[in-house]
DNA sequence: TCAAAAAAGTTTGTGTGCAATTAAATCGTT
DNA sequence: AACGATTTAATTGCACACAAACTTTTTTGA
């Protein structure tokens, strides 16, 4: 009776799921180069914005909780492209400001963008059209997923194991 | 000069890479009262539909390698959904056979679709919309991340480590 | 004022993802 | 039949994700 609601083609969750990863795939072959994994590539996105931010406000832009943030956060400035200091004002939060090495990273990253759009074939307006699409569904999965109890900003919810 | 391409709004990247994080956790809500996980969820999709495949024809259908699956398949064996066992007429295949557990799982995962698209607050045609158009994105993403992981002009690309 | 609560990160444990390597079985060609 | 090439999973090593527990610091409120 309900097989066809079960069938993968017809589900929206496994093509997100597929092209989440195909993409960060896809940016593996520019990123190393660069000694970099997509999550770092992201961070660094946010500081190259806003240089000096807190662990919780690069999450808050990535959608990624202090878990996950800590040891990548470590990573780059194991690598020399952040440092992390506790500011005096509030010992509880943690600072990552770039480095010298961080910053002229920067200058490297801007070509990575654009080669991506050319390996995968994409033009700007599609991409803009698309991005747009998948950009409306956020805040209703957050809503959903907050609901349900995943931390997704700040609120507890959750009190079931995985 | 570059800045607004590295702009995380600008990108097409950041929103697939948050959606499908985003709805790996609105699932977990209802895939842990089964005791499943995404992608053990994905893989029993693809058993419910032909049972009995083997980990490559199972992974060409979720774009998953043997090194991500193998673990995911034990641990369904080790739940008693699936059993795993080599055919005698190929040794090198490992073939995964749904227990009656496994059968019996179907029924209550035959709601969590539904349910999703509820939580969300998706209709059926926005869904399909939108589906559509991301799953167009996965042959083109398909052939820039093989493009780079396999070889140019005969030579191996890849030597780095991640 | 000061103990309780809240906030901010870190740590721990589990489960993916994926590249690279390894091991075993099968196939193709001679 | 022999043997190197190919196929198929499993293994290894590293890096996320994320829930839950914990530590330290700050804020609150009776």
């Amino acid at each position: 009776m309900s097989d066809e609601v079960l069938r993968l083609d017809n589900q929206l969750c496994f093509p997100l799921y597929a092209c989440a990863r195909l993409v960060t795939q896809a940016y593996r072959a520019h990123l190393d180069p660069l000694g970099l994994t997509y999550p770092q590539y992201l961070v660094l996105l946010v500081l190259w914005e806003r240089d000096g931010q807190k662990v919780s406000e690069i999450g808050e832009q990535l959608f990624l909780d202090s878990g996950t943030l800590t040891p990548v956060l470590k990573r780059l400035e194991h690598n020399g492209l952040i440092i992390r200091h506790r500011p005096s004002t509030d010992e509880r939060a943690v600072e990552s400001r770039l480095t010298a090495a961080g910053r002229k990273l920067k200058r490297r990253a801007a070509k990575v963008p654009l080669s991506l759009l050319c390996d995968v074939g994409l033009d700007l307006q599609e991409t803009a059209r698309i991005r747009d699409t998948v950009r409306g569904l956020i805040p209703r999965l957050q809503h959903a997923a907050r609901r349900q109890g995943a931390t997704v900003e700040g609120r507890p919810v959750r009190k079931q194991k995985r």
